[in-house]
RNA sequence: GGAGAGGUGGCAGAGCGGCUGAAUGCGCCACAUUGCUAAUGUGGUGUCCCUUCACGGGGACCCCGGGUUCGAAUCCCGGCCUCUCCGCCA
């Protein structure tokens, strides 16, 4: 959410961020909506003001005058209420619009319509050119029978699967790796419930507009299931006034992530590439509201992963996402692609994104500065690892003419010191 | 699932329907005092909105949302959450 001071006071920058990231903003009703609740609030408050002042004489009035006095402040009653019918009508529809105000994108962020027009920052590594004929990870999966995708879809509908074996075990392998990475750069680890209000979903810029992307729960719960980490890590400390010395806060948390797919019919139907559920280590980071930090953080996060991708030598660039390829929320994002032989092309693994204080505002996020100042923290999230997909790049990336997977080193370790699987 | 209790400021903990944004204690900040520290004294110490160049003024918030009333932290209804006991259970 943006500030609807900042909104009245540069209205033509938040109508080019919009434009820029090719979503309707209606600017214009916002400011008009925003006058007239301003007036109308300050008639409240008048009227409110009257009523305190009336009912202070009632109550130091002799009895006998209360009941006239009491009379008397029925015609106010009714104003008021009114007055504050109409004031919340106003205000209703104006939250409502705020909700869909995207942030406004960086300067850096390139123009452009969708990912077509993504700008490539890097690349690292060479794809491997293979003197075999090279298969995908389903042909390698299956072959070992440790990806059953016909019982997974049998239990749980398309798009499921199931990981069996060294698959599985190659699963947690990557997992632990990059939590353990992370835990060593100092970020904390922790366990977050991925089942999270609707009030969870608004907060972290999900809602209102992702909501054909989630699971949710019926009208008994007012539950939803989450597609990442980031929102239950994000909200950790929605509704709080944060001490600035305990900034910043670095947080990784590995979970289950859940999506919908919706509108993606005929999209990537193979394979692990776009699944309903997978495993995810997710990081993310809350400071102070400092520009010129945050972007050191984002930098900082977006090379988190990439030592973890080199690490694990797998192929990978770097692109900077463009303006109408941005969600509402982000005000710039990288997302890191990795090469994956079977799609001959790099595929998204990584997304690096940063929000200024976006997030916090909607989830009431702050922190006391050192002036003692309250404000809204800035926020950053960036995949670590998210399963399936690194599985797609370890399995086809390092396979052997005979099928098998070779295990990049700090993965060994995790794996019982086994260089090959299967074994 | 059954039966109770409760949700008040950073924390603890009062609060008759009007004089309560809220006693008191702790914590915190400032000043004073004191070889240092500790102790003590005095004052201050929530968030948000509107308005004002500013000083200031007005309003909202005692879990959330409705209701009763001239007036609600206080009464009524619904929701959420926490705790205790019983049952069930990974």
């Amino acid at each position: 959410m943006l500030d609807l001071k900042f909104i009245r006071s540069h209205p033509e920058l938040v109508k080019a961020g919009a434009a820029k990231k090719r979503m309707e903003c209606d600017v214009e009703r916002i400011l008009e909506l925003d006058e007239s609740n301003r007036q109308a609030m300050q008639a409240m408050d008048e009227l409110r003001s009257k009523q305190k002042q009336a009912g202070k004489a009632i109550a130091e009035a002799a009895p006998e005058e209360r009941a006239q006095l009491a009379q008397n402040q029925k015609g106010l009653k009714t104003e008021l209420k009114e007055c504050s019918e109409g004031q919340a009508l106003i205000e209703a529809e104006l939250n409502e619009l705020m909700l869909r105000v995207p942030s406004v994108p960086a300067e850096e962020v390139p123009e452009g319509v969708d990912d077509g027009d993504n700008v490539e920052l890097r690349k690292w590594g060479e794809p491997r050119s293979f003197d075999f004929s090279v298969r995908s990870h389903i042909e390698i999966g299956e072959m070992h029978g440790w990806l059953d995708i016909v019982r997974g879809a049998r239990l749980a509908g398309s798009r499921n699967y199931v990981l069996k074996g060294d698959l599985c075990l190659l699963e947690h392998a990557v997992l632990r790796y990059a939590l353990d990475t992370m835990v060593g750069k100092g970020y904390t680890a922790v366990t977050v419930p991925t089942l999270v209000r609707t009030q969870t979903m608004v907060g972290t810029g999900y809602f209102p507009g992702g909501e054909d992307q989630a699971y949710r729960c019926d009208e008994r719960d007012d539950l939803c299931l989450v597609g990442t980490a980031e929102v239950p890590l994000t909200a950790l400390y929605q509704d709080e006034i944060l001490d600035g010395a305990d900034l910043p806060m670095r947080l990784v948390s590995s979970s289950t992530c859940y999506r919908r797919e919706a509108g993606t019919y005929g999209k990537d139907t193979k394979g692990l590439y776009r699944v309903h559920q997978f495993q995810k280590v997710e990081q993310v980071v809350i400071d102070v509201a400092d520009e010129g930090r945050s972007i050191e953080h984002h930098l900082a996060i977006l090379d988190n992963s990439e030592q973890i991708l080199q690490a694990l030598e797998l192929p990978y660039r770097v692109v900077n996402v463009c303006g109408g390829d941005l969600g509402q929320a982000q005000v710039q994002k990288f997302d890191i692609e990795t090469w994956m032989p079977s799609r001959e092309g790099y595929g998204e693994t990584h997304s690096a994104s940063r929000f200024y204080d976006f997030q916090s505002r909607r989830l009431s996020l702050r922190y006391r500065g050192e002036d003692g100042k309250v404000r809204h923290c800035h926020t950053l999230n960036n995949t670590v690892a998210a399963s399936t997909r690194m599985l797609i790049a370890l399995m086809e990336n390092h396979q052997t003419a005979s099928g098998q997977v070779r295990v990049p080193e700090p993965l060994q370790l995790y794996l019982g010191g086994r260089e090959l699987l299967p074994a």
